[in-house]
DNA sequence: AATTAAAATGAGAATGTTTTTCATTCGTGA
DNA sequence: TCACGAATGAAAAACATTCTCATTTTAATT
């Protein structure tokens, strides 16, 4: 991510906004809530509200920089939009988060909305399961 | 459902529980938030409080009585589990839902979950769109 | 480099949803 | 009918997110 994508997306090159792509592309976490986020800035001594975290992580999503998923935790969680789009298969146990994408099934779906007659606009499918370590 | 479905959950057979079930059933409105429930209850003069329908909701989930989902407005909805799995399609215009069920998709998430060593417990696809209506 | 208008920010208040607390009431088996 | 544990209602608390507004920053222009 460069200052360009953000002035591509029409937003002004401003510290906080750096600062939260640069926070979400060394994380290892993928998936991260706007408090996630907030937190890492924090341990990285810079001095965003999050109000701000908020604020940028909503525009980011507006201009396409970033996705927002609502998983079953009850808050947002938002991925840079790196790579092409996926789906997520969920560890109900540990929380950990692992991404596939399925052909079959992303036709199968622009099927399914066209003979509901709907214009699809997206869509999110969401596998929740036990993963291998927490089988044990 | 029957005050019985209520005894093989464990659960003891109460006004809010009879009232909310009845509520649920008879709503043209299969996907109701617990705001949604608790307002038919005050428009049928039964005094229960939010905080029990919360509570009633979570419990009913918890016994397999009713599903929660999250769709992508930021609070739950719940459903009856009357009739089978399937999952949803909705207008981002309208709020409208619709529901589908399809095997090739059910078959392939569960190869997808089994590749990826996952014990899968429960899915969701959501699909957003604009229905017929909206498109006008 | 200084000027400037518009946009962005931070702090905290406010909002909307959901959960918790606790005194009171209710349901159920004895 | 009694007794006890479970369930309830009201209010407070918790939580995630958004809004307000005074102050600061950006970026374009002198
Ligand atoms: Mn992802
Ligand atoms: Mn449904
Ligand atoms: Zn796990
Ligand atoms: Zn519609």
């Amino acid at each position: 991510m460069e200052k360009q994508d953000l002035k591509d997306a029409g937003l002004k090159v401003t510290t906080p906004r750096i600062k939260i792509l640069e926070i979400m592309e060394q994380s290892k976490l993928r998936h991260m809530s706007a408090e996630d986020v907030y937190k890492r800035l924090l341990e990285a001594d810079e001095e965003i509200g999050l109000a701000t975290v908020y604020r940028v992580l909503t525009q980011f999503e507006t201009a396409g920089l970033v996705s927002r998923h609502h998983f079953e935790t009850g808050h947002s969680v938002f991925e840079l939009n790196q790579g092409s789009h996926h789906d997520h298969i969920l560890c109900v146990k540990c929380g950990r988060v692992d991404e596939f994408v399925d052909d079959t099934i992303e036709k199968r779906q622009r099927e399914i909305a066209d003979k509901a007659g709907y214009e699809m606009t997206d869509h999110c499918l969401y596998i929740y399961g036990i993963c291998s370590s927490c089988q044990e």
